[in-house]
RNA sequence: GCUCCGGUAGUGUAGCCCGGCCAAUCAUACUGGCCUUUCAAGCCAGCGACUCGGGUUCGAAUCCCGGCCGGAGCACCA
């Protein structure tokens, strides 16, 4: 008999043995500044810890000084977005601060005849695998490859010399699996400058990966399903050291409509091309530039949450994340008028008065003030399709008809909402900006739009507001102009 | 070439392990309506899916086999 369950809000439950305390990790690179798509580790791990109770590790798998080189600045960047998102660390673990802790490893496997230097060249080693034939190097004797071993590790030999290779099972009927490449030579220095060029030869993740979520005592893990392969290596390691492998959950690879494919080296060469501003781009997926934008952690949560861990691939929008956003700060972000591309208009017959729109259409949090003269600015988007003699209401000010369009005029026909027809008639309420207003630039993933907004806009720096009929952005800076990052509609 | 994994509405997800309660959940998107001094929010309604073919069974989204499609690994990247 089956038992149906609660439709099952939020993760699945993970197993967990009696009395065991769950200690997961969340592992990047940090050759560059957390994205979204490392947001989804951070979260989801986090996450499960919370529920758990357990302890969450940050490792910093740092072990490439060249292909994929750490970046100095990005290391503190996790630790700050990860605290941002809900989900600082309880400890922290930097790989290449424990090099020694694998050499000790290295040779302990060596020593027991599972572990062998390989000066295979070029395709060679490929050859020999693919043909399930073990290399000539792969039978020395654990002495030889000890004194090969040491001469590594003390730089006696040329980049891509030699490897050291953990023995698996050379016949494996996946090709994926043959005595895997644990150790390789790379001279250049580590970026890092307590370790610079300490070390030459440095772990691949199989074998720094393995002996860490050991030695860290990880219960479980949840990664990339690109990573599927690296258990059944690392269970080769796992078994000759007598250990028990973790728990492991993989998830698929995960994109984002908006953002499309993206490397972090190519964000790199493009931020240093001038293409973005910077890290934080309101253009670019990274947490930075949606912290920036007015992103609230807690939307990113929800929404990394809500997508859970399944294997398949998802290809996915960032709306979702957006509507999540917007119910959590449509309350507070107060309203303001800003006029893009704006375009002057003069209003014949209005007195110059005062006008005191809500801050928030719903929630009672007062009035802002706006003087009004005789001209002021609307957006060129309304006056496209205009004709003379159309009526629109001016929000929250009142209805003028349109008596000429270049220049562009109109009349002040009436205060009253009773212009504003109800039903199929209704006369478009459209929003403006007084002709004193301050100078307001928006970045937007979408561009940037230049115009005027209402002065008082400056009160709100940091703080996300709502541009009527544009989208919800946060003030960045109020300094010479107004700088507004858009957040979403 | 060898090996592994996956395939539920436009998108994401629940259900699959343990077959019947599934004419399939929820969210988002979209459409229409209500409300409204924003193209926002809110409320109501609608739309829309089990990859295909066989098998097992009284009964299959769920189990088995095959096809098709998609993704991944076989790096001295992570």
């Amino acid at each position: 008999m089956s038992v149906k369950k609660e439709p099952d809000k939020g993760l699945k439950p993970l197993v967990v043995k009696e009395g065991e305390k769950v200690v997961m990790r969340f592992a990047p690179n940090p050759n560059g500044p957390p994205t979204l798509g490392s947001a989804r580790g951070i979260v989801i791990n986090s996450e499960y810890v919370k529920k758990y109770g357990g302890t969450f590790i940050i490792r910093f798998d740092d072990t490439d000084p060249q292909t994929k080189r750490p970046m100095l600045e990005a290391y503190d960047w996790y630790i700050e977005d990860c605290t941002w998102l809900g989900a600082a660390p309880d400890k922290v673990v930097i790989a290449s601060d424990r090099i020694q802790i694998y050499y000790d490893y290295a040779e302990k496997l060596i020593e027991m005849g599972q572990a062998y230097v390989c000066f295979c060249e070029g395709g060679d080693f490929k050859n020999y695998k693919d043909a399930k034939e073990a290399c000539p190097h792969r039978d020395e004797s654990v002495e030889v490859n000890l004194h090969h071993w040491k001469k590594m590790i003390a730089n006696e030999y040329e980049e891509k010399v030699a490897v050291l290779r953990i023995k698996t099972d050379i016949k494996h009927k996946d090709p994926a699996i043959r005595d895997f490449g644990a150790f390789r030579i790379v001279k250049m220095p580590h970026p890092r400058p307590e370790v610079g060029n300490k070390y030459v030869v440095w772990p691949l993740l199989d074998f720094e990966g393995a002996i860490e979520d050991h030695e860290l005592g990880m219960t479980h893990i949840i990664r990339g399903k690109d990573l599927m392969d690296s258990e059944t290596r690392q269970t080769y390691i796992y078994k000759y050291l007598g250990w028990d492998y973790p728990k492991t959950t993989h998830w698929g690879r995960i994109k984002i409509h908006e953002f499309g494919k993206f490397s972090t080296s190519g964000l790199r060469h493009a931020i240093e091309e001038g293409e973005y501003s910077g890290w934080d781009d309101p253009r670019l997926p990274t947490l930075r530039a949606m912290r920036r934008r007015g992103i609230k952690p807690e939307a990113i949560r929800k929404f990394m949450i809500e997508m859970g861990v399944g294997e398949t691939d998802v290809s996915i929008s960032l709306d979702t994340l957006y509507a999540e956003n917007r119910k959590l700060v449509d309350l507070t972000a107060n309203r303001y008028f800003f006029v893009w591309d704006p375009v002057e208009m003069e209003i014949q017959g209005a007195e110059p008065r005062t006008a005191t729109p809500p801050l928030h259409p719903t929630e009672d949090r007062g009035h802002r003030t706006i003087e009004v003269g005789t001209k002021m600015f609307i957006c060129k988007d309304d006056t496209e399709s205009l004709e003379v003699g159309d009526k629109l209401r001016l929000k929250d000010l009142y209805s003028i008809e349109i008596t000429s369009l270049t220049p562009l005029q109109a009349k002040h026909t009436s205060d009253s909402m009773d212009t504003v027809i109800k039903g199929e008639k209704r006369i478009r309420i459209i929003h403006w900006a007084p002709i004193d207003g301050a100078p307001v630039k928006v970045l937007a993933p979408h561009g940037e739009f230049n115009g005027i907004g209402e002065r008082q806009i400056a009160n709100e720096l940091d703080n996300l507001v709502q541009f009527e009929r544009f989208g919800f952005c946060r003030i960045d800076s109020v300094d010479h102009e107004i700088v507004a990052y858009f957040a979403h509609k």
